[in-house]
Parts: C-alpha cells; sequence; structure tokens
DNA sequence: TCAATCAACTTTGTATACAATCGATAGGCG
DNA sequence: CGCCTATCGATTGTATACAAAGTTGATTGA
C-alpha cells in the first residue's frame, strides 16, 4: 500500500503524479490494466479520486479508457512514438527561435547556467542526475521564448515523451552527444543565430526518435529499471 | 434544463462537449463560475459525472479549477490568444509541408474538393456554412500530413481557438481573402512547393492573431451570437 | 465607526451505495 | 463435437451521503 503525498489538497493530482511515474518508469507497462479497485486498495482512498485521476491521465493521453470497459496504458507504438518527436522537435524549434531574438540576458546566463550542470551532471555519471539538468537545459529554452502557451505545449509533450526520454540516455555515447550538442544551441542562441539554433535543436530532438535500432534495444531492458 | 445526447454511453463525454460549445458561444463568459449542483441540475444527473466533465475540461485548458474554490472559464487574455494563434500557425506549416510530400492522389483530390465547398459556402454567404467548410478544408491538410499524433495536436487547438476563429469570419472581407489564400495554399500543395505552402498558411493562420484591432471591435459583439 | 474574529452556510472533495453494462462460462441446440 | 445463447459474476458508471475547506456575514471590541 503507497500513501500519496496531500501537497495539491487534491488527493486526484496526486494519485495522478504518482501513477505517471509509475506508467513512466514500467510499473505499468503499457497494455496493462488499470483497475480501479485495485488502485484504489493500493493508494488507500476510495475510487472517487482513482477515477478523477485516470480521467486526467486519459486526457494526457497516457492511458486510453474504454466505456464499461476499463482503462489501459497506452501502448504506443514505434511509427506513432516517432510522429510524437517529429512534433516535439518543431515545438522545441519554434521555442528556441524566439529565444534567439527574445531572451533577456539574465535567461541566457541561466541556459549556460543549466548547460553547465548538464557537463557536471554528465562527470558523475549518473543517468538520473543528467537527465533532469537536461530537463532544465530544455526549460531554459521554453521560458525564454516568451510563449508561455507555447512552453506549455512543450512541457505536456516533453512529458509524455518522459519515459521514452529517459531510455535514450543509456543508448551508447548519447549522454556525450546530447552534450555537443547542447554546446552548439548555446553558441547559436547566444550568436542570435535563429536559424542555425532552430536546426540544431531540431535535430537534437529527431535524432532521438529516429535511431530506433539503438533505441529499441535499449527497450528490452525497460521494464528492470522501475 | 437540458438532455445530453448518450452517444457515447459515457455522461461525462457528452456533458464536456456539451459544455464546450456553451464556453465557446459564450453562454458561459470567460471568468465565469460553473456551479456543480447548477450543472447538475440543468442537465439533470448528479455531480459524478459534472466534476468528471469539468476535469477534462481542465485538462484541454477551457476551464481553471481552484480547489476548494471552484471552477471558472479561463480567461483568455489577447496576449494569449495570440500566443495561441502561433502556435497553431506552426502546427499547420508542418502539416502542410509534411503534406506536400506525402499526400496521395485521393487526398489531394479531397482537398480540391474542399476548397470547392468552401468556395459554395461563401457564396450562399452563410457565416457558420463558410466556418464548418474551412473546418474541413483544413482538416483535409491534417490528414495530408499522415503523422496522426500532429493531426490530433491540431485538431484539439484548433478546437480550443473555434469561438475566436468562428468571430473572426465576421470581420470585413475576411472570408474573401480567407478564400483566396486557401486558393494560394491548393495551388503550392499541388504544385508540390512545401517552402511556400507553409509560409502561406502560417501567415493566413497567423493574421487571425495579429489583426486585433478589427478582432477586439468584433469582440465586443461576441456575447450576442451564442 | 472600523477592523478583526468567529460562526454558520455554501461549495467542493471524498466515500459508499446502487445501477448498468460487459465478459466469461456453462448449458443447450444444431 | 462445435457453435450459439443465456445467465451469472465482475467491473465500470452514476447517484447520494458525508466530511472538509472556504467564504461571507454579523457581532464585539477598540
Amino acid at each position: 500500500m503507497t500513501t500519496v503525498g496531500k501537497s495539491h489538497s487534491r488527493t486526484a493530482q496526486a494519485l495522478r503524479e504518482a501513477l505517471e511515474d509509475d506508467i513512466a518508469t514500467g510499473r505499468y507497462p503499457p497494455g496493462s490494466r488499470l483497475d480501479e479497485v485495485t488502485l484504489a486498495n493500493r493508494f488507500a482512498v476510495s475510487r472517487t479520486p482513482i477515477r478523477e485521476a485516470l480521467i486526467e491521465l486519459s486526457m494526457a493521453g497516457l492511458v486510453e479508457i474504454r466505456p464499461h470497459r476499463g482503462t489501459f496504458v497506452r501502448d504506443i507504438g514505434i511509427p506513432r512514438l516517432v510522429e510524437m518527436f517529429q512534433v516535439m522537435a518543431e515545438l522545441e524549434a519554434m521555442c528556441v527561435r524566439l529565444a534567439c531574438r527574445r531572451m533577456t540576458a539574465e535567461e541566457q546566463h541561466a541556459l549556460q547556467e543549466a548547460h553547465a550542470a548538464c557537463v557536471s551532471a554528465a562527470e558523475t555519471g549518473s543517468p538520473d542526475n543528467y537527465f533532469h539538468a537536461n530537463e532544465r537545459f530544455h526549460e531554459a529554452i521554453y521560458v525564454g521564448s516568451h510563449n508561455s502557451f507555447l512552453a506549455e505545449q512543450a512541457r505536456a509533450l516533453q512529458n509524455r515523451l518522459k519515459a521514452y526520454r529517459r531510455l535514450q540516455l543509456r543508448v551508447r555515447n548519447r549522454v556525450r552527444n546530447s552534450l555537443s550538442e547542447h554546446q552548439a544551441i548555446v553558441d547559436a542562441v547566444l550568436a542570435g543565430d535563429a536559424e542555425r539554433a532552430e536546426n540544431v535543436l531540431r535535430s537534437h530532438i529527431l535524432i532521438q526518435g529516429e535511431r530506433f535500432n539503438d533505441f529499441v534495444a535499449s527497450l528490452g531492458d525497460a521494464r528492470k529499471i522501475g
């Protein structure tokens, strides 16, 4: 039985985050069924907040609710995953294009800081540390776009792809390559070269969707990580 | 008291659509409060499906749920609206870029058909007819992208902007200009000129967010339409 | 008279009870 | 023996009841 933090004062929201994490870490693999009463027992709450959390997850596209049948973790096929990364790449490209001409000096500094944090996280060798530093790096670009709606969309999609991006980091040399791509992005942004920044960032994202030989290979180990 | 179609077998989903429409048509203006018991009475259901529908709406960004305070129709300010149209423009540009090299002959034909329908709808003079024909035109482009995830995202955002796009059509000469832009898009797609198609479509969307003198002026009449 | 505090009411959040629908299994029919 | 059908069980969907939090108003004190 798991207890859930009440920071939000709404149990459903906390439940959603807990379930998100469980799905991302593979505790509930794609295609598996999320039984309401089982979940209610596990979290020691009634079915009501569980249902509300499941609805939020279905709106986020993480699960599919089939009426009168149950909710299942969506099995995102490889082709669809590629599609999602393509859209993600375009959103991030748009962010950095805007960021190039809109970032304040402080925001540029924050971007450099985030990049530095990525470098040191990579040196520690902990994939999880690098993962979070990487998220902060991209977040800095979202903020720099000065388009809050775009930033929200980018965050939402990044969240949906979280589990798969995490796996990507276990591909050979991925962290090292990711770092050099980040450096190129920072350089282009500081130089105000929107077109170059856009292209580098786009391929920085796309590469995760394209190199699927490595990806699928790493996917076999995915379940054990959780 | 309003009854709600049971086509989905899930009341909550039907309720969501009904509320979406009510928000879009201005029955519930931005900032207004959506009381659960009032809604439950209106639709002759209990609070449970109402709550579930409201959660779906909040996930879609249409309303904001403030814990223990209530749910309010989000007041989308003009600046945020511009941001949303910018993202919409980019999504559609991506769609048409992909569509240029992926559309089948049948899909190209469907696009031309949709454009023709727009022309005849414009001649009838009914703004609503043109609105729907216009939606089908853009839908043809989404489908033509052959990226189903992108298409879903585009549809979702188009839906969120529905109310405002509808108003745009009441701006002077907007329909006429819209038609000629559509023609240019069709020409570029058939010619396989991705870059040109992308640029035309992008500005076709952006113009709705940019010409806000007209837009705000028309906004005054918005509430009376619903 | 104004401000602060407290209490009652209103509304949301959660739990439980009831209804409806789906799936599986067993029995009958071809 | 196989397939179709009906009934039973399990699970979701909805309603209602209860709990907790917030807001509003009045009352009391300065």
